[in-house]
RNA sequence: GCCCAGUUGGCGGAAUUGGUAGACGCGCUGGUCUCAAACACCAGUGAGAAAUCGUGCCGGUUCGACUCCGGCACUGGGUACCA
């Protein structure tokens, strides 16, 4: 009987599903493990076979945990807000939750057919009410919080509230004990400046073409991340969350955690911290100072004129009468140039002298004040002291503008000033006064004492990392649970929430430019008499709405307890899961989500909500899943159609069919280099397709030339018409509603059209996404698992391909006739589907059980150190051996199939019942590798000696730990031992010698 | 530019972390079976006639290097005027 993997998966799914086997409780007497992946956004296109990459290897080590004895918290949820529902709502008028309710139920019944051990009872949606009320509940949280930088965590809002009252704290500006006479307006523009939700005027990146802002991780290359749109800066009133606050915190732990280097070192970089000095530049002849921050102020004696930034405060005051009209020319065209113009051409130096000047606090020289953008206005005091003789920055600008230039640190002696400035952190310093002769690092230390001294500033840290900008000017998200009274900012009350997300008549921005919840009819606060005593009185709701990433900040939380009503999560809940201990996902994550994830939990550490200060002790990144693009090659033709030269492309399709030539043949039309021979082929070529497309059109096709310039261009074909390259013609023929459906194809080798191709990222626009249900239907869920394992490790990105999915099929079938054949003493050929369900209860043989001991300790190996590809091999070796020794032991066989259990699930549980098991193999025991088992009998081992290889035998010895370290040999111990003579006998254990008997 | 990761047969990738490089799978070649094909099974498969040579390139440490050290090249990812 061949295996029937329809049938099995079926029947299994099923069994999991009624049973509940996977069903987890906040309570047990083993010990916890939580395992979590990275929930997806149910988009449009469907579950492609990137992603069930990280589910599986998540799927595999959480089975083997329940195996191991652990109570395994393994959930999975959607991350249901985002643009694209929204985007398609604009386009369809559909409602985003109606989209997403669908793509959730296609997601649902993908997932379901790969046999993952989620507990679905607790799974979560961001955009359910339920769910969302307490990512409200949190920002409301976050908007009474402040952070106290001495006790260095968040605290109530009314604690600082009681410090200005006392006068323990001075209000921003000194203003004294006089919280109690200022307005509620007052008091609440002060408070702003702690909240850790707050209302500011920030600078932001404004996608117009979105009709929304977006985070700076959102941007990418100047663009959207999401549709590639320009982005450019805007000055908004904005909610945005205080992480700055926690830079500090976000960086130090990172050390503790168990994540990939390159993710924390992204991290890292992302916040940036740059330890230094401010410095007071005195302006000359005037009352104003102008504030630097560096982190060079060794080179303080190479200062040859300061730089501000366009937007810097004091820029009106400093410029002279002379420099006005320059001035202000130059703060208009920096304004205008957009950020993304700022990133295409960075070289491009652009400045202007304002006429001030400072007075160096050492010299007392009169050094210029300049205006350049490649200052930035976000970034330390939004000016800084220009070093152009040791930064490269500094350098290109007093180049540019011929401002002089100070060498104080000596170089080696063949660098050339000419061409490049000298930033390196070390070398002595000279032409510096009190400095001169000393090292950088020395240098260093001693100005920063002397500026303390003579009080012209401070160490000083500064944070790349800004603060999260949290509105969106978009639909589909969660409101913001604030209204305004009298334009003060209020939160609701906990008993208020959920903030429904209100109905509107269309998704897109109102006439007057206000945010889509502007349309919403009643989108105001009405107080209930118990809340606010009068009534009647109405208050406008805040229009933006939260970012995608603020629903995902703190879901591995709600999965601890998904249907708790009163709480976000139980105390109770949260202290026995506390966090997650593997945490499966994307690489791309890294300085987004991740970082966000963090400072919430940290915050709701400070708050006393949650045990823990991270989110996930250990961080796996998947490698992404590739698509391979097919193209095909259309002809840019020019044809002599009715007496005129036209371009193919422009005329009407009937006319002319798009001409579509092989890949070698454009790639010869591009070459300009083309020899003689390759040029008569051409004209040839085109000849055939003139005569061709006459035999089509007789009267009006005259000849057909191609275009010189751009002769040829390639089109994304959808890679299900696609097969070995060798695109299928006539269902292509349907392709984008049958544009190519009178296509003729010049291909000089055969009637196939061969395509090209190129590996991409997998995405809808590029027709490559392949799904992993066909894979199912043909192969199997248990194929697709392993198949997906078996490509490669897990970490590495790898292009999607199923040329090997044959071997893993193959496996398949020869494990299930492992596990039902009788007689093997008949031939192959027979064998093949032949014999009962025979198991024998016989005992296994030394071999049989070393094998079986060898695989044991393999995959445990294995999925402890994620390295799931090698572990299908191992399981491929493991059955063509006992194939070969034709075992059908059950001793063997049992235990052989809970090792498999985790990767194939369905084929396990099968074979696990014909075992003569009642209990799902869910609940069974990971065996343990007996390593007596393993023990070699004796192989040759080589051992290489001045120069000459001699084999030597190898001599089984069972040695404990202990012995191993007592016997092991030195190297001149071997080499003494080998000096002239023949060794009787080598003592190897682990390829170590150990021994060596002369 | 800076940071991170990587480079092994025709292909995907192994190598117990310094000890027989190329496990396992794909592909390919030959064979068995078949009227034939497919499936299945058996054998072979880094290069070379051989000695030998082979893990991106150059050099070093070592009895021994894919593995460790120094330099370079290329590929992929992240980031960008952060003072």
């Amino acid at each position: 009987m061949e295996y029937n993997f329809r049938e099995v998966e079926k029947k299994w799914q099923a069994y999991w599903a009624q049973n509940k086997t996977f069903k987890t409780e906040n309570k047990s007497s083993k010990p916890k493990y939580y395992v979590l992946d990275m929930f997806p956004y149910p988009s449009g296109a469907g579950l492609h076979v990137g992603h069930p990459l990280g589910y599986i290897a998540s799927d595999i080590f959480a089975r083997y945990k329940r195996l191991k004895g652990f109570n395994v918290l393994h959930p999975m949820g959607y991350d249901s807000f985002g643009l694209p529902a929204e985007q398609y709502a604009i386009q369809t008028g559909q409602h985003p939750e109606i989209t997403t309710k669908t793509n959730i139920a296609r997601y649902r019944e993908q997932l379901d057919k790969i046999g993952f051990s989620f507990d679905w009872d607790r799974e979560v949606r961001t955009s359910d009410p339920h769910y969302y009320k307490w990512t409200q509940w949190i920002f409301i949280q976050l908007f009474n919080s402040w952070y106290n930088p001495e006790t260095n965590k968040a605290e109530p809002i009314t604690a600082l509230i009681n410090k200005f009252r006392s006068g323990t704290l001075a209000i921003d500006g000194g203003w004294g004990q006089v919280w109690d006479t200022l307005s509620e307006k007052q008091q609440s523009d002060i408070l702003l400046n702690y909240r850790l939700a707050f209302l500011s005027d920030t600078m932001v990146n404004w996608c117009p073409q979105l009709g929304t802002v977006l985070a700076n991780e959102e941007v990418k290359e100047g663009v959207s991340e999401r549709g590639g749109y320009p982005v450019e800066r805007k000055l908004m009133k904005q909610w945005s969350l205080r992480i700055t606050a926690y830079a500090d915190r976000l960086l130090n732990d990172l050390d503790a955690l168990d994540w990939t280097e390159s993710i924390k070192e992204a991290q890292r970089n992302w916040i940036g911290k740059s330890e230094g000095t401010s410095l007071k530049f005195k302006v000359q002849s005037s009352e104003f100072e102008i504030e630097v921050f560096t982190t060079r102020p060794d080179t303080i004696f190479g200062v040859s004129f300061v730089t501000l930034a366009p937007e810097h405060e004091l820029v009106e005051s400093l410029t002279t009468p002379q420099q006005k009209s320059a001035v202000d020319e130059y703060i208009i065209f920096a304004k205008n140039r957009s950020e993304r113009e700022r990133m295409a051409d960075v070289k491009k130096i652009t400045g202007v002298f304002t006429g001030s000047y400072v007075i160096h606090p050492f010299t007392g020289k009169q050094v210029p004040i300049w205006i350049g953008d490649y200052v930035l206005a976000g970034y330390g005091t939004g000016a800084v002291m220009a070093v152009p003789g040791h930064d490269s920055r500094d350098y290109a600008f007093a180049s540019h503008f011929g401002i002089e230039k100070l060498i104080i640190i000596k170089p080696p002696a063949d660098w050339n000033f000419e061409k490049n400035s000298y930033d390196e952190k070390e070398g002595t310093l000279i032409n510096s006064d009190f400095l001169n002769g000393l090292e950088v690092k020395t240098a260093i230390k001693k100005i920063i004492t002397a500026i303390e001294e003579n009080e012209l500033g401070k160490g000083k840290t500064n944070f790349r990392l800004r603060d999260a900008v949290f509105g969106r000017q978009r639909y589909w998200g969660e409101p913001i649970p604030v209204y305004y009274e009298n334009g003060i900012p209020k939160v609701l009350n906990e008993n208020e929430l959920p903030l429904l997300l209100p109905e509107v008549d269309k998704y897109l921005p109102t006439e007057t430019g206000e945010p889509p919840l502007a349309r919403a009819k009643d989108w105001q606060y009405s107080p209930s008499p118990s809340e606010r005593g009068q009534g009647g009185e109405v208050f406008p709701y805040e229009y933006s709405t939260m970012p995608g990433w603020a629903g995902s900040s703190w879901y591995f939380l709600r999965y601890m307890d998904a249907h708790n009503e009163k709480e976000f999560v139980s105390k109770e809940a949260a202290n026995y899961w506390q966090n997650v201990d593997l945490y499966i996902g994307g690489a791309e994550h890294a300085t987004g989500h991740l970082l966000y994830i963090r400072f919430w939990t940290k915050f709701l550490n400070d708050l006393g909500l949650i045990p823990v200060t991270e989110p996930a002790k250990k961080l796996i990144n998947q490698g992404m899943i590739q698509g391979v693009s097919s193209f095909i090659y259309r002809l840019a033709t020019n044809i002599s159609y009715s007496g005129k030269q036209v371009d193919a492309r422009c005329l009407p399709p009937e006319s002319i069919p798009p001409i579509i030539i092989s890949k070698i043949l454009s790639e010869k039309l591009w070459n300009k280099s083309a020899s003689f021979d390759e040029q008569v082929s051409l004209d040839n070529f085109l000849f055939q397709i003139t005569k061709k497309l006459q035999e089509k059109n007789p009267e009006k096709i005259g000849e057909v030339k191609y275009n010189e310039v751009s002769p040829s261009y390639p089109i994304h074909v959808d890679v299900n018409f696609v097969h070995n390259n060798i695109l299928n013609k006539s269902e292509f023929k349907e392709f984008k509603n049958g544009e190519f459906k009178e296509a003729l194809f010049f291909d000089n080798e055969n009637d196939d059209y061969i395509c090209g191709s190129e590996v991409e990222k997998m995405s809808k626009s590029k027709y490559n996404v392949v799904t992993p249900d066909k894979i199912i239907e043909e192969q199997g869920a248990d194929c697709l698992r392993l198949y997906e394992m078996f490509l490669g490790p897990l970490e590495q990105s790898k292009p999607w391909s199923t040329s090997g999915i044959s071997g893993v099929s193959n496996f398949i079938r020869k494990l299930w006739r492992l596990y039902h054949t009788a007689d093997w003493n008949i031939s192959p050929l027979l064998r093949r589907g032949a014999g009962g369900e025979v198991i024998s209860s016989e005992p296994a043989t030394k071999p049989e059980l070393k094998t079986l001991h060898k695989t044991i300790k393999k995959i445990g190996q294995d999925i402890e150190n994620f390295s799931f590809n090698t572990s299908v091999s191992s399981f491929m070796i493991c059955v063509n051996e006992l194939t070969d020794l034709k075992c059908n032991k059950h001793e063997i066989l049992e235990p052989l199939a809970i090792l498999l259990s985790p990767y194939a699930p369905h084929i396990a549980e099968e074979l696990w019942s014909k075992l003569g098991h009642t209990e799902s193999i869910a609940y069974a025991t990971f065996p343990v590798c007996n390593e007596e088992y393993l023990i070699e009998s004796s192989f040759n081992y080589p051992i290489s000696f001045n120069g000459k290889t001699r084999f030597f035998q190898e001599y089984n010895r069972s040695l404990s730990k202990e012995d191993v370290e007592k016997e092991v040999l030195t190297l001149d111990q071997t080499q003494k031992y080998l000096e002239g003579k023949a060794p009787k006998k080598v003592i190897v254990v682990h390829n170590k010698i150990v021994n060596i008997v002369v």
